[in-house]
DNA sequence: CATTAAATGTAAATAGAGTTAACATGGGGA
DNA sequence: TCCCCATGTTAACTCTATTTACATTTAATG
């Protein structure tokens, strides 16, 4: 089977569902596209989908997997673009992050939504490095060996950048971070966050 | 008016209907009961909510209220348990938070979910200092005259807090907070961050 | 190469949920 | 007391997900 105008039987369905809801989703900036419509878009009829989605829950995974890749290759651009070692390649990764979670809303939170299954999910989310975040370890390992004499978990390090991180971002997406005070910015609060949590576990002077 | 056995006239429906609302949500930790069953619980038609909501987001809107004032309730609860001015009154609403994330997770999810309306939002949840942020503030500021000589911007530390305490209730909820160790535990990891961050903006040595 | 089972599409039906429309009731003010 | 309006009711209506029964290829098999 070559290309487009195929008929009856598509070729490459199930990509191109996954390819359609993505668009819809990106256009809408909503998880609430209908599978009519992403069946039409990928030129099969309304029932098709679901020789190869159990469900619509199923093709949002398959969307979710994608988003997270996709973060994930931000990410790696962002974290190439800084020495190794360097606080700034730790800051950047930070606001790749806010950065991805304001522009790809809908896939944003479709990262962390409700989704069944933990062990499946644990295992497909391992493989992927889940959006970044051996990226992130790698930079504090780094980090902490140019900057620290005693040895520093790297893991746990960046679980708390990364907790601060999904803070900021998805508090921000609840328009909730600057509630109380309209001036606080983002990037800042979280830049500032993350110097302190790296200074408090190197025991180091501020950067 | 008076109590249960109204006959066609309610009399407190809209009440009801948020209760009923309130209790299949708890029931089935998830936000999608459905209009009819909630109407039925209340002892209505399932046309009748919609003389008292517009539409289902309206009422979700109103539990929504509700989720925001039972977290608030706790922390000032949790806060008047410490002493003022005390590291321990600022960490117990961190695992407050935690707490109520677990227990009542869709609640919980409930109360970050998109809602339209930034403005209406800012001023319903300002009134009711959404979830108690202003008691943290209250606390952290406390803090930090015990222990700083400088002036700290306490909403701003406090945002900080908040952040951090939010990534890591969320994180958890979407079971990645420890996706790469399953050894970490979210107290203790919040914890210490919260100590670092306390100890970066106040100067001070390690708590 | 013909046959046929498995995979993949289609159209039509089903079912559940939100929401609206048209009508009913009854409490409270004029 | 009477009438209006808020509040309920029942019966559609619409939109979606999903299933069923049937159709068409593809591809493996003899």
């Amino acid at each position: 089977m070559s290309q487009a105008l195929r008929n009856y039987h598509h070729g490459d369905l199930r990509n191109a569902l996954i390819i359609a809801a993505a668009e819809l989703i990106e256009r809408d900036s909503t998880l609430d596209f209908t599978m009519a419509e992403a069946a039409a878009r990928a030129g099969v009829s309304a029932a098709a989908p679901y020789r190869h989605f159990a469900d619509k829950e199923a093709l949002l995974q398959a969307v979710r997997q994608l988003a997270i890749l996709g973060l994930g290759n931000r990410a790696a651009k962002a974290a190439s673009l800084h020495p190794g070692g360097s606080i700034e390649g730790i800051l950047a990764m930070g606001h790749t992050y806010l950065h991805y979670a304001r522009e790809k809303r809908a896939f944003f939170s479709l990262m962390w939504e409700d989704r069944g299954n933990i062990e499946e999910i644990r295992e497909n989310v391992a493989q992927e490095d889940h959006g970044g975040f051996m990226i992130l370890v790698g930079l504090v390992k780094a980090f902490c060996e140019h900057n620290s004499d005693t040895a520093i978990d790297g893991v746990y390090l960046a679980t708390q950048i990364w907790s601060m991180t999904h803070g900021v971002a998805t508090l921000e997406a609840s328009q909730l971070i600057n509630l109380f005070d309209r001036s606080i910015d983002p990037e800042a609060l979280l830049d500032q966050s993350v110097r302190t949590l790296l200074v408090g576990a190197t025991g180091h002077q501020p950067l």
